[in-house]
DNA sequence: CTCGATGCAAATAATTTGCACTGAT
DNA sequence: ATCAGTGCAAATTATTTGCATCGAG
């Protein structure tokens, strides 16, 4: 892959934040920096990026796509009350792989995992 | 809830199917059993019965939402080479929300999970 | 110099919505 | 009779793409 200037700053953007940013949060964050880029060469980095395994694509019902910098295995919560979506720091269940595979004869690469939750905030209401 | 044919359709059709059927797909095949539906009634009865928990929502990397008819709890997998998507019928893990649960403070409601995998057709090929 | 990457704007895909009408209660 | 639900088409939202130009190698 050809270095890009634009390329670099996506991937770092992402990798520094733990806000899962959607394209269109890329996007208004390197303009609100006067980075000199464009929403398609958003769309296509993010792209080739989560292909190539350097960002993480998270697709959620009723919301946009959402870009994770963090690629190690990992879980996300989801508040169901406010939407607010986190990082789960917890190990990785590398025996529901096994399990799987074994009870069904499949060929199991790996799994991801989405909490349904009540935020701190949203309980203490 | 008002009663109307249309919802009655298009629910019995997603129950009925073990596909996981997007908007599109459900439209179409009530079409073809020259059923008089339009798609914005698709739409809008698959939002409505997903929000009422009589079907789920179902939200992929790269696809387009689809819809299950089965709304007790149960896992999916999704094969990697060909993006075949199904059903996978174990136990739900209910300690996972427990250990979640105990290990963040966070009001645990339940968990979903995607299994990533080579299904049985392309690790033959 | 070459060709992958970009900016821009136009195009497409997916979904939602306004409105007049229909049908369940 | 009322108003939730519908069909239809237009509008909106999210994303992709064509093309002339730019810039890394």
């Amino acid at each position: 892959m050809k270095y890009s200037k634009q390329r670099e700053l996506i991937r770092d953007y992402v990798v520094s934040v733990n806000t899962h940013p959607t394209a269109e949060e890329v996007y208004k964050e390197l303009r609100k920096e006067k980075k000199n880029i464009s929403l398609g060469t958003v769309y296509r980095n993010l792209d080739v990026l989560s292909k190539q395994g350097l960002l993480k694509r998270l697709c959620l019902a009723n919301t946009k796509d959402r870009f994770d910098g963090n690629t190690l295995y990992h879980y996300h919560a989801i508040c169901t009350n406010c939407g607010e979506f986190t990082d789960v720091n917890i190990n990785y269940f590398s025996f529901i792989d096994k399990e799987v595979c074994e009870k069904l004869d499949v060929k199991v690469l790996s799994h991801s995992i989405i909490f349904n939750t009540i935020c701190p905030k949203c309980r203490n209401i």
